[in-house]
DNA sequence: GAGTCTCCATAAATTTAAATTATTCAAATT
DNA sequence: AATTTGAATAATTTAAATTTATGGAGACTC
């Protein structure tokens, strides 16, 4: 590691000379009494063995190796203050980029409507979304790969305790079917006609699956008995099965809102049973919060947020 | 002028906690202490109101806003390394120009060898050559345009007191004549033959011509009555009279080596007279002395001064 | 050319900043 | 739980830069 004969201060010195043609008036420029410049001077003379001013005349002039060592000077000045509009444009959030993981329900439906919004206000800086698993997506913040994310489903538990969780929404698990099925008809149903019917479910792998049998074995259903017709990895995939008829799903009610507009696919109500499950942020306290990730929690997120959410309160 | 929010040093505690991945090291690596560096991080990140680093576990990670950072930083201290490596090669004249003034006698019989052996030494510098009048020679060198300069006329009397004169070399002004001409036979000459002569001489404003007639006049002659055929302004062309047959002439002994070797100009000795002038060295004590000059002055010049000059002695 | 003005250098004193030692705190490893 | 390692903090020391005050040298004035 090599010593640094010089500080920015002297080049900032030697630059206000050059330009002022004069140790005096440099020093008023910069605020300091003309023996400081002097000093400075010297010493970077001393430092790098040369003679930087001619100090003869009335005014002070550079020489060979003053102009020299002046090409460098500016050229290094100019990068510092470049450095500093590029700290300060991540700190007014004119720059940066900020990293939001969200799992596959709330990366298709929800975030993009966020992240519009908050490119609309901040155009300049990046937003990246990562869709991955509650799993995956729980340890990439827990790591500062991701600077914050939105699940739905349960983190495993040693990040629990590692990540700040709060809750952000309630999503709905609505039990959807095909509109031409027997069962859209009825005003309501009850817990026993789930029994009935045939269901398109995502993998078992997912962690909506696993939200949705927990909370269908919590109230009291045997999910074994359920029949399950086939089962697809996309919800997309499964609501074009609903909407051909090839039987009924639990799906969040974010995901279909158009096709129930639409009237493509029909929302049955339960009169026993409510399927619902938390949206949760998660942040990772321990870790640096860049103004983007604040900004986003602080003033985009609770556009978004249910009624109960603490993050209403803010 | 914008304050400096950082410096230099606080970029190199920086890069080296980013290289090594902990202010332990970095300390240890910059020979410091571990306070010290954690101390001047802070510092950083409260001038520039951002977080750097994230110390959460056992090594020190990089937020954005200290990647940014480090960026530029190392293009900083990579231009300070270079602008140290450039004015290094400065001052071991790897690099540098030397500019040197000469009349037109030295600078085209005595520089180009000169030179020619200082460039062999240090091809890296480049040598710049300014034929120009000892008067206009005199101006350069006090005002830094030249670095040092060899005349051979004399100096304005305001600059004889400004500039340092040395006594450099014995510069003969010899009578030449056509080979074949009759006094060509005569072993010796006297004052008084010059009248029996034609002459071609130098234009009257030259400083050569000048310090000849001043000579001649000083020894008693009446250079009115010496008989001018033709004044040029090059002794090239003079020579070449002479060879012609069209006249004499006094010439600068250095000037003729290769004629007189080659018998195409014959050097006439005169009894009773002797037609010498000094060469000098200039230089300006009052401004930089670079230290291509400086050698030059040392160990280059040396070599081509006569055995009185004071350079010898060196 | 003597006097005045400007500008830079120098010296001593003050102020400011940075480094060190010693200690505490927290996380990670055993 | 105990130990180790790395970073933060506080107090002291050390070093460095700035200021005030002063001296000197060249340039402009009259």
């Amino acid at each position: 590691m090599p010593e640094l004969p010089f500080t920015l201060d002297q080049l900032r010195i030697l630059k206000a000379i050059a330009a002022q043609g004069s140790f005096k008036k440099a020093a008023d420029l910069l605020y300091v009494t003309q023996p400081a410049v002097s000093l400075q001077i010297q010493n970077l003379e001393k430092q790098l063995e040369i003679t930087i001013f001619d100090r003869g005349g009335r005014k002070a002039l550079l020489t060979e190796a003053g102009r020299l060592l002046l090409e460098y000077c500016e050229r290094i000045l100019n990068q510092c203050d470049e450095a500093c509009k590029a700290i300060e444009d991540l700190n007014n959030l004119k720059g940066g980029t900020l990293v939001i993981g969200a799992s596959q329900t709330t990366g298709t439906y929800l975030m993009p409507r966020m992240i519009g919004l908050f490119r609309q206000k901040y155009p300049e800086v990046s937003v990246q979304l990562q869709v991955h698993s509650t799993r995956r997506t729980g340890w990439s913040v827990a790591n500062g790969q991701i600077d914050l994310a939105i699940i739905g489903g349960q983190l495993p538990g040693d990040l629990e305790n590692l990540l700040q969780v709060i809750p952000y929404a309630t999503d709905e698990l609505a039990l959807v079917l095909p509109s031409k099925h027997q069962l859209s008809n009825k005003k309501e149903l009850l817990k026993e006609d789930l029994y009935k019917l045939n269901f398109v479910t995502l993998d078992s792998q997912s962690t909506t699956r696993k939200v949705v049998d927990k909370l269908l074995k919590d109230s009291g259903l045997d999910i074994q008995r359920l029949k399950i017709e086939m089962e697809l990895n996309s919800l997309e995939a499964i609501k074009n099965a609903v909407q051909s008829g090839l039987g009924a799903s639990f799906l969040p009610v974010v995901s279909i809102e158009r096709e129930l507009a639409a009237g493509t696919i029909h929302k049955a109500f339960i009169a026993d049973l409510e399927v619902k499950r938390e949206l949760k942020l998660i942040t990772n306290p321990s870790r640096y919060i860049s103004r983007a990730s604040e900004e986003f929690k602080k003033n985009i997120l609770p556009q978004f947020a249910s009624l109960e959410s603490p993050l209403r309160k803010i």
